[in-house]
DNA sequence: ACAAGTGTACTATTACATATAGTACACCTA
DNA sequence: TAGGTGTACTATATGTAATAGTACACTTGT
């Protein structure tokens, strides 16, 4: 459910924090469900404890998810924040990948047809 | 022509590789003009000149700039693997950017009406 | 009451990439 | 010859990420 790319640029805490939030929106984790225990999901990731620690309490910062002190860190009951913050962040990286493709001269009939090729699958 | 964001998270020394394939691409630099001296650019851009020059030595490697000691910096005859480099990259970041937006429920036929009006501009 | 599992909060340390500082050398051109 | 160019190298500083280790308070199930 939760992933991590040990040889990635990107730091760990940040692929928990994207791993969780992905999985929020694909609904393979539903709000007031329980996340992994830091210690747990350490040891099955085979990462320190803190690192888990520091994700979640971004996640908690950003309101996506809440922790209760002996019971456990759960999705938020409302994540429709979420769900707009990610739409608008999917709309501006289209923009900017508009720009790069006009660029190197991918018109813009040719991304729709990507769009629609990809849709078939 | 060249620019860079101090605070970025993004390395200088990238910042300023993208730049100059950025530049390349858009036409701002042809084939065979010559590249900011290092010393010149990084008094521009007020950075260390082992800067530019690992960001030129990353584009050498990439066969994009070719330096004659000196001479100068300049860019490669051939932009071609640069351009076809590019369309590759911009083509896999639409996949992932479709299964972004598919996350969040934004629907195919959203992200081609996104670019249509985009195109308008 | 107890044990096990949970989040939380620290400090200290290590590791790594980035960036800077400084110096030196070889080459080209006017 | 002087000034501009790329190139090469060592050393140092900096910041972030990650780990190591410990400790405490709370909840749950037995």
């Amino acid at each position: 459910m939760i992933t991590v790319d040990l040889k990635s640029r990107i730091p760990i805490y940040e692929q928990i924090v994207d791993s969780v939030k992905n999985a929020i929106l694909s609904g393979i984790l539903s709000p007031n469900e329980q996340l992994p225990a830091v210690r747990k999901l350490a040891v099955e990731l085979a990462i320190n404890p803190n690192t888990i620690q520091k994700a979640y309490l971004i996640l908690e910062a950003q309101e996506i998810v809440y922790s209760i002190p002996g019971k456990g860190s759960f999705v938020a009951d409302d994540t429709s924040t979420l769900v707009d913050s990610h739409r608008a962040k999917v709309l501006s990286d289209l923009k900017s990948l508009i720009e790069d493709a006009t660029r190197c001269g991918i018109s813009q009939s040719e991304l729709v047809s990507v769009i629609k090729e990809f849709a078939k699958e």
